[in-house]
DNA sequence: GTAAAAGTTAAAGTAAGGTTTAAGTCAAGG
DNA sequence: CCTTGACTTAAACCTTACTTTAACTTTTAC
C-alpha cells in the first residue's frame, strides 16, 4: 500500500488486532479511518498509537469506555504532539497506581489473613467487608476503598 | 434461622452477593447448598468463608473457571481446615504476584516509553510488540510475556 | 388456619467486547 | 477485461457473569 494509508490488514498485523476488532473500534469512536472512493477504509499511520495504547489499557482492565475518555483528549483535527500523549500519560499513569496499589495492598492482605490461616468471616475484616452483623472490633483494614465495595452490575 | 444453617437472605446479607448470585455460583459448582424437605437452601456457614473467597477473586480478575480450579482443592467432604486454605492461598498469591509484576512492568514501561513521550511504533517495543515489520535493533522490552500476547478472544 | 414473606425453577434478558456469516463490491495483476 | 483476493455491510452469534421474569411452593407469623 502507498506511504500514506494503511489498509485493514496492514493495521491488523501491524497492531495484531484482527480485522473485526478494528471495525468493531470504529464503530465504537476509538479509531478513525478514511475511505476510498469505493468504500474501502484507509487508515493513517497515527492509528497504531492508538492501537497500541488500547490493547496496553485492555490488558491492565480499563473498558472501551474508559479508554475512549481518555483517548478523548487527543486532538481530533490534528497529528497528536509529544505533550498529548505525554498528557494523557499521565492521566493513565495514576489509573496504574491506583490499580496496583490495590493489587498490592489485597495480596499483602492475604498475608495477614488467609496466610495467617485465619480467614475466619467472624474476626478477618479484609476478607469479609459485608459482614456487618459479624464484624466487630476495629481489626486492620487492607482493602482500599474500590475493592471493599461490591461489583457492580457487568463488571464481570 | 438456626444456628448450623443459613437461609439464601441472610447468605445474600452477610456475603454481599444477591441471592441470584448465590443461585447461579451453586450452578455452576462453586458453592454448595443443602435442602430443607421442601427443596428450599440450607447453607452451612463454612460457604461464607467461599464466597468471600470468590468475591476477592473477582476483584483481581481472576475469572469464575479460575476460582472453581482453586476452589477444587479444598476438600468437599469437611471443613476445610487452616492447612487447606493455608495451601490454596499460595497458589492465589502467585498468581497475585505474577499480577502485581505485570502491572508494574507495564506502569514502567510506560515511563519510559509513552513518558519520555516517544511512543513511537518505529522504535518503541513496549507499545508495539506486533509490528514486526516497523521493529528494528533491540530496544527494551517492558511487556512481561503475558501482556505481550494479543488478546485471547473473550478476554475482555 | 391462613395470608404474606420468602423461596423455587426454567428460561429469557443484559452488558461488554468482540467474531462469524452471508451476500455482495472493490482493487490489482496478468 | 476479468479473475481473484481483499474488502464492505448488517445482522446474528458467542462467552462471561449475572439479573429478571413468570408461575408456582414453602415457611413463618399472627
Amino acid at each position: 500500500m502507498a506511504q500514506g494509508s494503511l489498509t485493514v490488514a496492514e493495521v491488523a498485523a501491524r497492531s495484531g488486532f484482527a480485522a473485526s476488532a478494528l471495525r468493531y473500534y470504529e464503530r465504537e469512536g476509538l479509531i478513525h479511518a478514511d475511505r476510498t472512493e469505493g468504500g474501502q477504509r484507509r487508515y493513517e499511520r497515527v492509528v497504531l498509537r492508538r492501537l497500541a495504547f488500547i490493547r496496553a489499557a485492555r490488558h491492565v482492565g480499563l473498558t472501551l469506555d474508559e479508554v475512549r475518555d481518555v483517548l478523548a483528549e487527543l486532538p481530533a483535527s490534528r497529528t497528536p504532539t509529544r505533550a498529548d500523549w505525554s498528557r494523557i500519560s499521565h492521566l493513565w499513569r495514576k489509573r496504574l497506581d491506583e490499580q496496583v496499589e490495590a493489587l498490592v495492598a489485597l495480596r499483602d492482605g492475604l498475608d495477614s489473613c488467609i496466610g495467617c490461616g485465619c480467614l475466619s468471616l467472624k474476626r478477618c475484616r479484609t476478607l469479609n467487608p459485608q459482614d456487618v452483623a459479624a464484624a466487630h472490633g476495629p481489626g486492620a483494614v487492607y482493602l482500599p476503598k474500590r475493592l471493599r465495595e461490591p461489583l457492580a452490575s457487568g463488571e464481570g
